[in-house]
Order: C-alpha cells, then structure tokens, then sequence
DNA sequence: GGCGATCGTGTAAGCGCTTACACCACGGCC
DNA sequence: GGCCGTGGTGTAAGCGCTTACACGATCGCC
C-alpha cells in the first residue's frame, strides 16, 4: 500500500473540512485539458484558445467551481488583501473613509483586513503582526506616530503603505491626508475674526493620538500668532465620547472669565458640548460659541447646526486606497497627497456676547 | 543543473515580493530541529520538550519570524478568517456589532472579513463568492432573506453561518437577534397607549431589507390589534438615509387629517424626520410623536431625546461571533438566541394634541 | 519553400506550511 | 530481563494552486 493510497483511505471525503469541493484537477480533466490551461482560463482568458476556454468555463460553471484563495495566493505570492487599520469604528468619520477604501479595493479585486485598535499602540501592534501573517499585500494606516518597530517590520516585510488622516512630516512615509494644522488654523481664525479672546479647547488624548496632538499643537501656535494666551486651564484631552466632550465643556463652563468659544477638535466632542450648553441653559452661539471638526452628517441636524472642519474622509479613503494599489501593482511610487479642508459655517458659533451683559438673549446671528 | 537550481538563480533573493523572508526551512535548520518540531513550537508548544522549544523559539524571536498565513490556511485546510456581511457601516449601528464581531474573533484569533453590500442582493451573491475564495470558516449574515443560491453556496461548500438582525422564520437557520415583530409591536403599543389612533410609518425598503419588511409587517398586524385601521397613504418606505427620512416626514405632515404620530423603524430616519418637524416649526411631542428604533448614541443627545426601542446589537454581535466560531470548532450545534429589546421612552412621544386646538403649545410632558 | 517568431498547451516543480506515520529511547512492570 | 507503553522527533507527502520552461503547430516573410 502506497503512502498516499493509506491516507486518502484514511481521509474518506477529499477537500476542505472533509467536505468533497471541486479542486482544478478535476476541472481540467472534465474539460480534457491541463490544470495550467485552467489557471489561464481563470488568470488570462485571452491568452486560451476560445474553443478550449468556453470547455473549461463550461465545467467551471457547471461545478461552482471557486479557486482556493489561500493556494492561490500562496503559488503566486500575492494575497490581494490590503490591511487597513484604524482607532476605531464607531465613531463614523472612520467609517466614511473605510467604506471607500473597501468599494475602491473590492472594484480591483482586492479584499480588505480591517483592523480596529481602540487607540492602543500594543493593540495596534498585533494587528500589524496579525496582518503580516495574512500576508497582506499593502496596509493602509491612522495617523503617523507609532513605534519604530512596526514601521521596521513593515520595512523588513516589504510591505508598502499608506499613512492618512494625518500628512505625514517625515518626507519618506507616503500619506494622503489633509493637513490637520491648517485645518485647525481656519477653526482658530474663524472664532478669532468674530472677535473671541478667550477661546477653550476640547481635544481627543494627545499620547495616543498624533492627529488629537497636531490639533492642539495648531490651536496654540495659532492664539500666539494672533497674540492671544494659551491657557491650559482651558484645555481638555479626553477619549473620543460623546460624554467626554459633554463633561469636558461642563468643566469649562464653570472657569472664569469663562472663554466665549470652544473649539473641539472632533464633531462627537462638539456635538457632546453642545449638549451640555443646551442642558445648562447656556445660548449658544449667545453666550458660547463652538465649532467643530470632521463635518460628521449629524453636525447639520443638531440645533443649532454645528460650525466645523470639513474633512474629506471619503475622497482620503478613496485615494489612499488608489494610491496603494498602484503603489503594489508597481505602476506608481509611493507619494504624498495633501487635500483641502473646508471651514463650514454654520449657526454654532458668532459673535462674544457684549462684556456687561451677563446673559443676552440668543440673537446674535 | 537541476530544474531548481536554475530557478533559484532565476530569482535572487528567495520568498515573498523578492524579499527575504525567513521560512520554518531557516527556522528549524538554525535551530537544530525539523521543520516539523519548529510547527509543534508554534501550533501544540507542549508537545515539545522545553529545551528545544526555548531553542526554537529564540531563533524565532531573533528572525522575527512570522509564518505565511496562506501557506498555514492551505496545509491546515482552516483559514481562520471569518466572514461578515452587512448592508452598511456608516449606519453606526451596524458599526456596533461589528466591532463586537471583531473583538470576539480577534480574541479566539480569527480575522474577520467585512463585506459591505449597500443593500444590493447582487453585491451580496458577489461578496459570497469572494468570502468562499478566501476559505472563511464560517460567515455571519445579516437577514435571512437572500436568494437560494447563495444558501446553497454555502451548504455546498459547508460553511457554517449565523444570522443577525431577524430571527430567522426557517427554524433550519440559526440565527442570534431580537424579534423585530415583537419590537416592533412595543413602539406601537406605546403610541396606542398614549392615545394616538392615527400613526404614520417611515421604514427602510421592504423590497431589499427584510428587517423593514418585518417591521413593516408587525406594525400593520398590530394596528389590526388594537382596532386601528392601516392607512397606506402613511407609509414611506425610503432608503435608509436622514434625508429621506426628512423628506417622508415632509409629506407625512401635509397629510389632512395629519396623523399625531409616526413610528421609524431606524433612528437615522427619525432623526430626519424630526429635523423636519424642528424646521417645520411643528412640536414634537406637542403636535406630532416620534418614536424611532435603535437607539443610537446620537438618540439621546438631540432635542428633544428620541424614544426609541433599543437594540441589543453589541450583545447580538458578541454573541453571534461567539455561537459561529463554537460551530467551528465543533463544539456546538448551530442555534437559534432570541435577545430581548427595550422601549426607551424619552422626550419625543407625549399623548395626542387634543381634538379642536389646531396648534397646543409644546407643554404635553 | 525555409526559417524564425508566435501561439497554445502541457509538464512538473514549487509556494511554506501541517501532520500521519515511523522510529527511537526510556521507564515501568511482571 | 524482556515487553509494552509513552513521549519526543524526524521524514516526507500533501494542501490547491501558479508558472517557467519545453514543445509542437501555425504563421508571416523574403
């Protein structure tokens, strides 16, 4: 008894999980051609002679034939899966670019690995690892900062990437983003030009997140450009919740002289503080003025609307998916791609109120 | 020369892309083991004795060794990778069970595989397909209608599957939800219980969601109930998107009698349609009630709050993850888990206007 | 008509792992 | 002391594809 003949005794019912699919072998013989020949019909249908490919498509269709993808990605090295990592994915700006990012992958033939780190670096390097073993055949990052070790296994790996949501200040990593400091710079001059002094600042946690880091780094290098104080009592790192931005504005509500403005670095934290405002009694734009940042789709059904940083989430998705393919078929170097952001203005921010009056009724705009 | 060495030649630098990835072959030679040890260190480390182990996994750890996912899935004949399927995710409650999938299955070391099928049955058959070529173990579905083929797809292929968000009618598939009828029925009880007689409906399309089918269903059944007669003039099947639950609300208000209450069978919708009634300058409750379905976070910060039925997705993820990679591992025979759902009453529904005073002011509750 | 180029196809060697089975060395037992 | 059971390890055959190379048939061209 031949080895093989003892284990395909053995193993009664060949294939996958004992169950009995259709390999190419067989495909090849019921169209009495060669498994390459199939390949091709599958690969390069062009480079098959009609006659044999309609034979061979004609089994195919008959068996439900579906190729291995795990064979073959391993025979031709190439996965066709790109990782794509982000914080988080209940916070839907994140969802906007993911689901571009996956509508352009899957249009190329490529599936995405999503992984998801709930702003943790240690996460985060799992997931690295994680997606290496997938094979994966580009990645696509959040943000810039993290350990050198991931960015040397990537190296290591050959593995190309895309960082977004944060344009990159080391000219070697490629990213497509808009660039979080002139975003910031619009909030800031916006609240500024309506004549706030006093302006607080509710952010995500600057130690797990570059971008929440670049924001407040903007914020104050920008009240100094317009020869304003930066004070730190008026500032708030909390995680990205929605009762975060809610309890952070509770907080800045009771310093005094209370700032007339707040910019939060994100929509969920506006939208939060804002509700604060409105369960306090607080007018705003009246007595407070907020804007925002991201231009989530509930920033315009909130009363009153949200003033925020539009951010280009889907066209980033979009691009930095784009760019990554291309980046792996090989047909473009890796680049850097800075997209506008757009300052919209809407009813949550106006003038300070008066100096003398305490509590002006809610006509400022 | 041997066929191999000319290959070898043919291409420098062996493995991956060209690079120079270390294989179990490195592994194990520098190691001083087989190959076959080196895969005992990595898949059952107590089957081998320590000091070789230590041994292994140094060399391991020195080459940062990572072994080829693809080459693992293949000769296992498991891939570890799950798949996910659902109509959307920037709807962030597909985004809520969905990060509850991913943390269950990253915890048992499986990867998940989300397929976004933006309501289209063909894109759904598509995403099967693609699933299946990357050898899932098992899928999670979302609704259980869909055609034929796709279940005999997966039967055909033995794929375990689980589905979500509809308690499946066919006892033969299992499936983890609450009972969208019964969910329904307490939002309509509700409003009959306040006094309403005259209620509208904004639900998703019934034609490609059988959840809004359902719902849809339930809530005329239970007009029946309680005596009320079901007027298809009130009824907006829409996409699932804020604007068109806005624009639903918009005609539901020029209906003559207008009804004084409307039940959206999602809050995306609701809150759209309460927008509507904000800028319409219509009260709500005081004029009109509103009772959503969901509870998303946004729910409870807009104004006023929504009363909606919450739904247990994160628990329905974890639980469907759970149920799904338990089948896998053959543990347990696929089932069928019914959650319960909870009415939240918050600002948005009060008794109807009373019967001559066209325009009460908004003091209800 | 002869020759090289081109096309279509087959052969078979991998891809990087897992794992059935063989084998060896001990240890305990009667 | 011989025997069997056990544990640790190695050998090598796959897993289901892709693809380099070989080879025969066709084709275009002078």
């Amino acid at each position: 008894m031949t080895r093989r003949a003892r284990m395909a005794a053995a193993a009664p019912g060949r294939g996958r999980r004992g169950g009995s699919a259709v390999t190419i072998d067989r495909i090849a013989a019921e169209a009495g051609v060669s498994t390459a020949t199939v390949s091709r019909v599958i690969n390069q249908p062009d480079r098959v002679r009609s006659e044999a490919r309609e034979r061979v498509l004609a089994v195919i269709k008959r068996h439900h034939f579906v190729s291995d993808g795990l064979a073959v990605g391993l025979a031709s090295r190439r996965s066709r899966l790109v990782g794509l990592l982000i914080p988080t994915i209940t916070n839907s700006i994140y969802a906007l670019s993911t689901q571009a990012i996956q509508r352009v992958a899957q249009q190329a033939g490529y599936t995405v690995l999503v992984g998801i780190s709930d702003f943790s670096p240690e996460r985060e390097e799992q997931l690295v690892q994680k997606l290496l073993e997938r094979r994966v055949d580009g990645l696509i990052l959040t943000g810039e900062t993290r350990s050198p070790a991931i960015y040397e296994k990537l190296r290591r790996n050959l593995v190309p990437f895309i960082i977004t949501w944060r344009l990159t200040s080391d000219p070697s990593l490629p990213s497509v983003s808009f660039d979080n400091r002139k975003a910031t710079f619009a909030a800031v001059d916006h609240l500024v030009a309506l004549g706030h002094r006093r302006i607080g600042l509710i952010c995500g946690r600057s130690d797990v997140n570059d971008r929440a880091l670049a924001r407040r780094d903007a914020f104050a290098e920008r009240l100094a450009f317009h020869g304003l104080a930066f004070d730190a009592t008026l500032v708030f790192e909390r995680d990205f919740e929605f009762v975060q931005g809610r309890s952070a504005m509770h907080l800045l509500l009771q310093r005094r002289p209370r700032p007339t403005a707040v910019f939060c670095a994100n929509d969920i934290q506006a939208i939060g503080a804002l509700y604060e405002c409105v369960e306090a009694g607080i007018a705003v734009p009246g007595e407070i003025s907020i804007v925002g940042f991201d231009d989530l789709p509930a920033a315009q059904y909130i009363t009153p609307q949200l003033t925020t940083v539009r951010v280009p989430a889907e066209e980033m998705g979009h691009r930095a998916a784009a760019m990554l393919l291309q980046v792996i078929a090989g047909t473009q170097a890796p680049g850097r791609i800075e997209l506008p952001v757009d300052l919209i203005v809407r009813r949550s921010s106006g003038p300070p109120p008066a100096p003398r009056r305490r509590s002006p009724k809610r006509r400022s705009r």
